[in-house]
DNA sequence: TATGAATGAGGGTTCATTCAT
DNA sequence: CATGAATGAACCCTCATTCAT
């Protein structure tokens, strides 16, 4: 249990440290060198638990997003919110505010990521066999149906949402382009709105 | 004359070699060795025109994608189609027909750009003083005028049309998803008349 | 009892499984790693038992010699062999016939010896305090006193035949260089029987 | 012309370097990064001119080898020897007596082939188009018509010559076994002479 | 005996950049 | 303008060996 435990440790340094690097300076120009140094830890112990620096970038991204993700979905619960386009407002504008209060969280998923792939990620997030029913595309869908709304296709219509949202917050918070984050909202949410008539 | 031919030739030979190269196997894992031995040219001469693989990449985003547009708004001139968002549509259109052609192009883009930054790209294009009045944006502003459309923020409009454009294509076009780029054009356009309106 | 077993055991699926992997990929490509993976046996078991890889190395080919020789040797008494010169091609072709049907046992033993080094390993074999009298080399003695043969010095001619019996036959049987070694072994057994006039 | 002399300079340092190491310490245990150290030259420089440690090895091997047989070819012209075995008896003692004089590239030959491949480098060692006639097999062969020697096959007789030479010679001049070279030389010389008949 | 996490020296290789020609 | 040999920092990765459990 205590070496358990202690292999935990070094990972979670690891991943603590790379994420930190990452952040900082980009995965390409972030070498495992320093971050073995930066996490007092033995460079052959990084390739007991990496396969290479790409593999604990994606582990990153992949953790990152379904804490923040799963975080959301709780605070939407919490709030007993049942209308489906404000579950929707709901999630997208509680994720844009963590992001807006973690903008190095924001530029290593964006410096990571090209168009689209999020994306895949986000939804692939919760589909493993037990939790299917719980998926961020079967959530929609299950919405989608209990409260009566006609789609030609959600599964478009999702996705989307899931680029369009991606793809101008990154601009809007980091470079208040075309308009700082809270001014960009609500023509955000009024596309979101609509597409979802 | 001859030698100012000769020297642009150079730097051409060095543009098409490294568009290549970037586009088979990622600007990475592209040296600069192999750019020049694939284009005739020493080494030193590489640094006489560029100062290093990222200029030479920029360079590329910027000329191919300035003459994508070009080609797009004179054929879009030509067939002499009026009604504003028919215009911004055929554009649209003929630019993905164009990626659809040459996914090795859209690859190149794609993996150079992160989210948003296509964005600025694209409405930067023409933004040079004696051009500024066919800038991109420009060309928007004026279009919205004539057509006496009412949007609340033109900019903000353009921009999510962009983007919105941009990032789902990609996926459509080169995975096929959500689904294949014919099939998702409708839905696609549905939502940027509506954002017209 | 049991332990002891167990120990046993232990040893040989280490042998065993390094045998596998030194043939298959080479002594040097192998690493401990991998042996005491496919062993089912943990790291430092392995140093419990071998100061190195390449003692294990040459404890397997001492191993697999001296039974190759063992067998040799005991199919030529059952045979009741009595001319000299035929005992000595008979465990001859014994051994390469083995070697034929075991190229993988012959490319190990080839890759891992140099020159003359093969012949000492040989002599060598048999030549602890108790069993002296059946070493290789106090066989051929004997033999060749009781047959009255004359040779100037027995010794050299025995080092003369194991070298080139080794050192050509390896060529020949895995690269059928430069005969296939049917072929090749009438005129090799002529030069054998003329060494032993 | 000047560069091309440096050129060639340091590539003839980095042999020259990569063949004292080599002998001293073995080709294994000898690494890139001692090799440029010891020849004053700057790592990358080493992958100019070779893929790696093995195609210096092989090129060393080659040269050296080469030279050899030359200056014994050229020795034995000067000598007049007209008598074939006497020739062949010639270039072989010839070779051994550099090598005794030489042990380290003895050793070095001797640690870097295995069985067989030694004698395929020699018999190629001038097989190019323009010197074919002066191969060592062409030789052999013209000079066995010449003499009217018969053999039943030529090549055979050479390849077993080769071998038997090479690997019983590194052991009687490097370790005194089974003898020393010198008393070893009458045995060797007999068995060739027999071989030739 | 047996384990296997941790180590870190050491090796091979790449490549952007410089500079003398 | 053009060259390309030379550089050497930087990187990734492997693996034999140790040692606390």
């Amino acid at each position: 249990m205590k070496i358990s435990k202690q292999k935990n440790e070094k990972e979670n340094r690891l991943l603590e440290t790379a994420f930190k690097l990452f952040t900082e300076k980009g995965t390409k120009s972030t070498s495992i060198q320093e971050i073995v140094d930066n996490a007092n830890v033995a460079k052959g112990t990084f390739y007991l638990y990496f396969k290479d620096k790409y593999e604990i970038r994606d582990v990153l991204i992949t953790k990152k997003s379904k804490k923040l993700f799963l975080k959301a979905l709780s605070k939407m619960r919490k709030n007993n919110i049942q209308n489906f386009p404000d579950q929707i407002i709901f999630i997208i504008d509680y994720v844009i505010d963590e992001l807006v209060k973690n903008p190095l969280l924001l530029k290593f998923i964006s410096k990571n990521l090209s168009w689209g792939v999020y994306n895949q990620t986000i939804i692939k997030l919760y589909d493993r066999p037990k939790e299917e029913q719980d998926g961020l595309y079967a959530l929609f869908l299950k919405a989608v149906k209990e409260n009566h709304i006609e789609l030609k296709n959600p599964k478009v219509t999702l996705f989307m949402i899931i680029e369009l949202v991606s793809s101008t917050c990154f601009d809007s918070i980091l470079y208040q382009n075309p308009l700082p984050i809270e001014e960009y909202k609500p023509y955000l949410y009024d596309v979101i709105r609509n597409l979802l008539k």
